[in-house]
DNA sequence: CACGAACCGTACCGTACGGTACTTATCGAG
DNA sequence: CTCGATAAGTACCGTACGGTACGGTTCGTG
């Protein structure tokens, strides 16, 4: 565990996290609108100069701060031990819940807003960002986990990208973008350790081998 | 069929209607930040001044959009004749067709994006109307399905949401996200009628009563 | 024809934002 | 102590946008 994965690791000097860091908290709070050079520089105590110097233009400081956010969420890999049919799902419920609490996150959030709103105009490349930082990561943990279940037939699936996009739906449905979209959650979609449940015990009834992983 | 609904009709002059239009397209070609005042005004030969008269603000010329959109994307209702397994099948496969070509429709990514780029800003008041005139519009015909489909006991479920919800991430996935953001969408992913009759094979093996609603 | 309503086109105003330049202050090296 | 680098703070510039005002034109109505 903890293991020393420099691969994502920011590329900013302390100061300048701690810069992206208001900005990502400015964001947060106000949305793309209140994330104006003046307002960062303010909310960080540093100068415009100094923003354009690190960060070149408006567009380099989001995807900077893309990038720390991305460094600062880091995928746990606690996968020792045999798998029995109990202990995959347990790392299926504990994934899915994992999933849901990054996907709820109020920076997450923020920054799929701002990706989004961004699509149509800079072809997306913060969209590819997020998309290559953020889910690309916690997919290759899934994906691992189910080739593992796989091998131990404890799943049975052709196509391991298929069955990743059955559990992804399993697990959040229309969640994300009816929080994306700003609507109140009812208390009973933020049940994420129900959600996680349901979900891995559809996902292990549909691809699940043997009949004991799905009871109940 | 083509039931005469009223309620969603556009509440707006033909003159008006097709500055909406033009206002989408233009939303549709260069995103939020294409949609000025001025350059809607250009696009549909209209003055300023009008645009202001009739919506109000930018504002109400967004909610108007979201209006118009959502009164051209008529539910279709052909719901006639006793459900039996296979019928139920192919119901529940146009249905996911039909749910997957909206998403997928570039006027409909356009205005997600557009809500979703102002959920922080404005209390998310025009997350509420697409929300409302979009997606529940959607979600009552296949309530009404999946409950038409329960009481013939073709399937079998305590919660519709819950199952109205699966269904949803089945047919879904993160498709809708990816596309959202502008990832290009793979040729597989664009094949809606596999993608469709999979999902509804994955629901009605978990919900359906009889095995042969199952069969492949 | 005369009148008024609706509306187009354009000019205009205030403001806010992205980006740049300049001045001042801190601080480590020689 | 001096020098140079880094960066804060501020003032500034150009532009673009939301919103308003005004002159001119069309068109329906009496």
């Amino acid at each position: 565990m903890q293991i020393a994965v420099h691969s994502n690791q920011s590329d900013y000097s302390p100061r300048q996290n701690a810069v992206l860091d208001s900005a990502l908290r400015l964001l947060v709070d106000g949305g793309e609108k209140a994330l104006t050079t003046a307002g960062v520089a303010r909310a960080a105590n540093c100068s415009k100069e100094s923003l354009y110097k690190w960060f070149g233009d408006r567009d380099g400081l989001l995807s900077a701060m893309i990038g720390f956010q991305a460094s600062k969420v880091r995928t746990f890999e606690a996968h020792a031990g045999r798998l029995d049919a109990a202990r995959l799902r347990d790392l299926l419920v504990t994934f899915a819940h994992d999933l849901l609490d990054v996907l709820a996150g109020d920076v997450s959030l923020a920054l799929n807003r701002l990706a989004i709103g961004q699509a149509s105009r800079d072809g997306s490349k913060l969209g590819h960002m997020l998309q290559e930082r953020g889910r690309s990561q916690i997919g290759k943990r899934a994906g691992a986990l189910l080739e593992a279940a796989r091998r131990a037939r404890l799943v049975r699936f052709d196509d391991a990208d298929e069955a990743y996009g059955t559990l992804y739906g399993l697990i959040v449905s229309d969640l994300h973008l009816r929080m994306l979209l700003g609507e109140p959650i009812s208390a009973k979609d933020r049940n994420f350790d129900r959600r996680a449940e349901k979900a891995i015990d559809a996902f292990l009834r549909l691809y699940g081998t043997d009949e004991n992983s799905a009871a109940s």
